[in-house]
DNA sequence: GTCTATAGGGCGATAGAC
DNA sequence: GTCTATCGCCCTATAGAC
């Protein structure tokens, strides 16, 4: 991707996707206001992409690529720089993520977007980012397990789909909670971050009984 | 599933009505389809709803207010003959929920709903929830705060969101967690429900930095 | 209360000129 | 690669007969 000066028209038609997918959702978003707001021509995304199905694919990707290979990168760094310790590698899983929110560039729009995706049971769509995203829960589920010796594998499991769960929605500003006017967005989202590596860690390690 | 045509054309499309949006969305799912499905007319839904916004409230009062009025009754048990304990209000919480995972006649797909008005941010629904079941987080709040009085009220309004958030994925049936074959549906639920208990309980009395 | 018929419009996708 | 124009379909909502 570099550093373009000028955007091509298949980046914008993905960053005005991600955008409207986010806020419509899939079924909800139709090319032609893709195409107007990107400001292309509404043939464009069938040139580009072949098919709406396949625009939904691309948006993801441009995405996770990152997301992943940052998880992977620090989750390699936390066992190397803080053996034994288990917040370091929650937050190997859960940082990039946060990072996500905050990227100024859609990123913001990304996260809501996979909580859609769990919604929406897109087949689709789960098959591809089980193909080629899931290895990096197995990843962390060996590393979380070497730490955990008394939790059975299939305890552990559920609860990272727990953690899963509360940072996908923690992170789509979903919640209950209503950011008080004197923090920054930013500010509301590491807070949230910081507070869910204390409770996940915290749950991990609960006593089965 | 059999035509349940002893019920009224009303009932039925709410039925029809509410598998469809659970597996479509509300975007996704066409009055054509929830009629076809109900085997009513198309021009029923106007007759008996007004408009497709008012059919999707009606599709979550009538479960919501079943669930709401089991959570608050059960945690009113819970103060009485648990007094001082934590899991027990965690399970007035969850156990609603899961009973409605759990009912054979369409309370698996309302579940699922839930998650879906999560995502959507559909503003008209968000503010029909919050106006009319908004109060109960509340009352859960205040019984949690009085067993934990160490915890300042921020830090448990986080860790209710994340409790929210755990649940409706692992309700939804979202997650990385195949079911096995041997296991039944139902088993499997519950399982979840009681791990979620145990989690969320040594989440919520984690030390706070 | 339920029906048929249709108004009036948005949809995904493509053909073909440039 | 981008454009205009258009096909054929599906949509919500309503009018009006029964």
């Amino acid at each position: 991707m570099g550093k373009p000066t000028h955007f091509s028209t298949k980046e914008r038609i993905l960053a005005a996707a991600e955008e409207l997918f986010a806020q419509h959702g899939f079924a909800g978003t139709s090319l032609r206001q893709v195409t107007s707001q990107a400001a292309v021509n509404i043939a464009a995304v069938n040139y580009h992409f072949g098919s709406k199905e396949n625009l939904i694919n691309e948006v993801f990707r441009r995405r996770m690529d990152v997301m992943t290979a940052d998880r992977l990168r620090q989750l390699e760094t936390a066992l190397r720089d803080h053996p034994g310790q288990l917040e370091p590698i929650l937050a190997a899983f859960i940082d990039p993520a946060l990072a996500l929110a905050q990227d100024r560039n859609g990123g913001a729009a990304f996260v809501r977007l996979i909580a859609r995706a769990y919604a929406e049971h897109n087949e689709s769509l789960r098959r591809f980012l089980s193909d080629h995203y899931g290895h990096v829960l197995r990843e962390f589920g060996k590393a979380l397990s070497g730490l955990l010796p008394g939790l059975d594998k299939e305890t552990l499991y559920w609860r990272l789909d727990f953690l899963a769960g509360a940072l996908t929605y923690a992170m789509s500003d979903f919640g209950l909670i209503k950011r008080p006017a004197s923090a920054s967005e930013a500010a509301h989202r590491s807070r949230a971050a910081r507070e869910l590596i204390r409770f996940a860690a915290a749950g991990l390690q609960a006593e089965t009984k």
